[in-house]
DNA sequence: TATAAAGGTGAATCCGCAC
DNA sequence: AGTGCGGATTCACCTTTAT
């Protein structure tokens, strides 16, 4: 399997070609499945770009279930016995997604809450803000106890008290977040790179294997190179793939090992 | 039915016996009762020795989601079509809980984050410190979009600014905590009254019905009380249903509804 | 150049009634 | 079920323009 490239190609016919017990870490975002409908208006009376991508129609339940039932079956094969997996979500399908991954024999680790620093307010008062998306973090099973967690390592990247599962990260916004040539978002779900950096500091060695079955604009190959990990990234739109191969082209080391070590 | 009481009997029993579309509100705390050893029973009622292997795994989800369908069927049906339903849970049961909400129809208004202030560190620095749990708000379904939220009179609660779905309380402890004879706690889940002080008042009226299908030692009634609702409540033990009278006796109104009113 | 004001925007299941 | 229209509804942060 050749490392720090983007496969081209559907999620899970690339991930049944994976060797079995090869890969130290995978990070997901898959499609939630978000089932809007009609356009939103802010109270201005402009439009909210939603997320109308075609990626993220499922026709039903049992359609999103069936596929994400199919790439998490091999992500679990592919996993090596200390490996883990994250998935990330909200509530329109991280209730399916645990469900399966239970179902499939993970073992739920933490459920780690994003609790977002300036989430977009629900504008006509009929709910409360919607201000979380949900990480699973879930070993291969039960008995498999020999996971990576890098726990002094995170309790020094927290201030010297042990982090929690709620993380207080803001939206991808600014520089950070990928334009097109047209200067609007190049993807509409694109993540912050704090979160991603958690997610790989915590649970990586460096110079393990890092997945992610739906890598976007690259933004855990981005943080895994700049935190000395490998990646491997599989991708079913071309855009998405050119621009996140000049994106982590230019990505540099984040910092000195040292700061870091355990 | 007559209100303010506690029906001492089993959940899904005394559920079947209310009628359809009845209830304001439901707030449900059911056991999390996952993955425990040997306490897992075969639907006919057999011990299973071990839980080592995927059967009996296999088996302890399916009980825990029969269990579940069956007590989140019934509150669907006995829900007026203004009335909407709340349920809490961990990691543990969560997933299941909402999946099978899901595949009954409910539709999810907000997934809302109860991030304890004072959560129990993870001693062996395996994960992170599990410091949440998770509230299900759902209407009965997509089309029953007059589900009653006090959106301005929780804006005004916090602070003039829209609440959003993370709300930082502390865990019951101290004067608040029940305690039996032997001055241990007398309920091991009791949760604290803020989080159902805000359940309450932002999803119901003044002289609506709130139902609790777990009811133990009453959190649900004493707040329904101070808040001038009515409250239901069904629970199997009868120590708990004895505390649970005992405090609701002595509850009194929180404050003037005029401080709060829209 | 600095500060202030104005404008843009984010994984969003976001109205209710009359016809 | 679909359409049309009156009316109520928002927070944090970043960028651009104006003073």
């Amino acid at each position: 399997m050749t490392l720090n490239t983007i496969i081209h190609g559907d999620c899970i016919n690339e991930l049944k070609k994976f060797h079995d017990n090869s890969i130290d870490l995978i990070f997901a975002d898959p499609p939630y499945n978000m089932q809007l409908e009609n356009t939103l208006y802010r109270p201005d009376n402009t439009k909210v770009a939603g997320v109308d991508d075609d990626w993220d129609k499922f026709d039903s339940f049992s359609e999103y279930d069936n596929f994400c039932t199919a790439w998490l079956r091999e992500c679990r094969r592919i996993l090596k016995d200390t490996g883990s997996i994250w998935v990330i979500g909200s509530y329109h399908n991280i209730f399916r997604v645990g469900n399966i991954m239970l179902d499939l024999g993970f073992w739920i680790l933490n459920d780690v809450t994003w609790h977002k620093t300036n989430p977009m307010p629900n504008f006509m008062g009929t709910r409360f803000t919607n201000a979380t998306e949900t990480l699973l973090w879930c070993s291969k099973g039960k008995e498999y106890k020999k996971y990576t967690f890098n726990h002094k390592l995170m309790k020094k990247y927290n201030g010297n008290k042990q982090m929690t599962s709620v993380w207080r990260i803001g939206l991808c916004v600014g520089e950070e977040r990928i334009k097109g040539e047209d200067g609007k978002k190049a993807h509409s779900t694109q993540k912050p790179e704090e979160l991603v950096k958690r997610v790989i500091l915590s649970a990586t060695k460096q110079g393990d294997i890092v997945l992610d079955p739906f890598f976007g604009t690259g933004t855990t190959g981005a943080v895994a190179k700049k935190l000395k990990r490998q990646f491997i990234g599989i991708e079913k739109e071309e855009e998405y793939i050119t621009l996140a191969n000049k994106r982590i082209d230019s990505s540099n080391i984040y910092f000195e090992e040292a700061d870091w070590a355990e």
